[in-house]
DNA sequence: GCGTCCAGGTCTACC
DNA sequence: GGTAGACCTGGACGC
């Protein structure tokens, strides 16, 4: 499909803010699929806005952020509007980070990763069941494994959109995997249980569900519980999917997070047994910052290893 | 080469 | 409401 240029949206940033750390995590997360491009400082990439597929071209211009928006067909103006303020949350221009790290600089194990990170905002993803797939395809596998997994699934039912000289494809959208029949998608894709997760969830959002900004608007708790109503989703997928900052912990981010929380390593027979106490003392500890404090750790993890040999793998 | 274990969770049946 | 056990698959590991 191809796209024409739609808009330009011209966003500033709140300071201190760096463009390049934003939409391209250094631990290889992507802005919003992982067959997005990045050339010298600009990132081509898209998401499914609704039932619309959207392309999305941006790149830092001094202190602006500048999007150019392109799609098959023109938005009305509500539409637009809700685009422009989706995408300043996509790119958290709107935060002030600067209470966030006063309060790392506290932590010996956190204040250095503050330099690293300097600027790096975490945002909203365009589209609920693309951040629901990725988390989905994420449970109980290696990280090799995901990526195979989402690899076919993306090559299988993404939809491929062109523009300004790219062609990039997207996660499948909920309309097109409620279609599918569990059995042939896993066994296509070797996505195992995950398949059946996925068919009855795609279903469901078909069927009517909040939209992020829907979720945003709600409490923490209430997007949670909302997004817990959905076949296969979890406390750590839904905090994977929300909107909110979320401080989802699993069994591999736990053994990260015990030395830094409590100085020792996770109790190594059953190290998920943790996450519930790691979970009340890292909200007494960061409060609501807690979920910022989770994308930077795992975002220079390999400086937490050298320095103070934290299990990474 | 073969069997067992387990991984960036969640659901279901059972008590 | 709490808790085992099952769920796909494939790589790592021990023998």
């Amino acid at each position: 499909m191809t796209l024409s240029r739609l808009f330009q949206f011209r966003f500033k940033p709140v300071q201190p803010y760096n463009f390049e750390l934003t939409v391209k995590k250094p631990a290889g997360w992507s802005w919003f699929t992982p067959y997005e491009k990045w050339e010298r400082g600009t990132v081509w990439s898209g998401f499914w806005f609704g039932r619309v597929p959207i392309g999305v071209k941006a790149r830092s211009a001094g202190r602006s952020v500048i999007v150019d928006v392109y799609s098959a067909r023109k938005l009305p103006k509500d539409e637009l509007a809700r685009l422009e303020h989706q995408l300043s949350e996509s790119l958290g221009v709107n935060d002030d980070l600067r209470p966030f790290y006063k309060l790392m600089r506290k932590h010996r194990m956190l204040k250095d990763i503050v330099k690293h990170l300097y600027g790096m905002h975490e945002g909203w993803g365009m589209n609920i069941f693309s951040s629901l797939t990725l988390a989905i395809l994420l449970q109980m596998a290696p990280i090799k494994r995901s990526e195979e997994m989402w690899a076919c699934l993306i090559k299988a039912h993404g939809k491929k959109i062109s523009f300004d000289g790219q062609t990039i494809q997207l996660w499948p959208d909920e309309r097109t995997i409620a279609k599918q029949s569990p059995h042939t998608l896993a066994k296509r894709c070797k996505l195992g249980y995950r398949a059946k997760f996925l068919v009855k969830m795609a279903k469901q959002l078909v069927a009517g569900f909040p939209s992020v900004e829907e979720l945003a608007k709600m409490t923490p708790e209430a997007a949670n519980e909302k997004l817990m109503e959905l076949f296969g989703v979890g406390e750590y997928t839904a905090g994977f999917a929300s909107p909110h900052p979320s401080f989802s912990l699993d069994v591999w981010s736990i053994k990260i997070f015990y030395p830094i929380l409590f100085g020792k390593h996770a109790p190594a027979k059953d190290p998920r047994s943790g996450i519930k106490r790691a979970n009340l003392a890292a909200e007494k500890m960061w409060g609501d910052w807690r979920g910022l404090v989770l994308v930077y750790v795992l975002n220079d993890l390999k400086y937490l290893a050298d320095k103070f040999k934290v299990p990474i793998t």
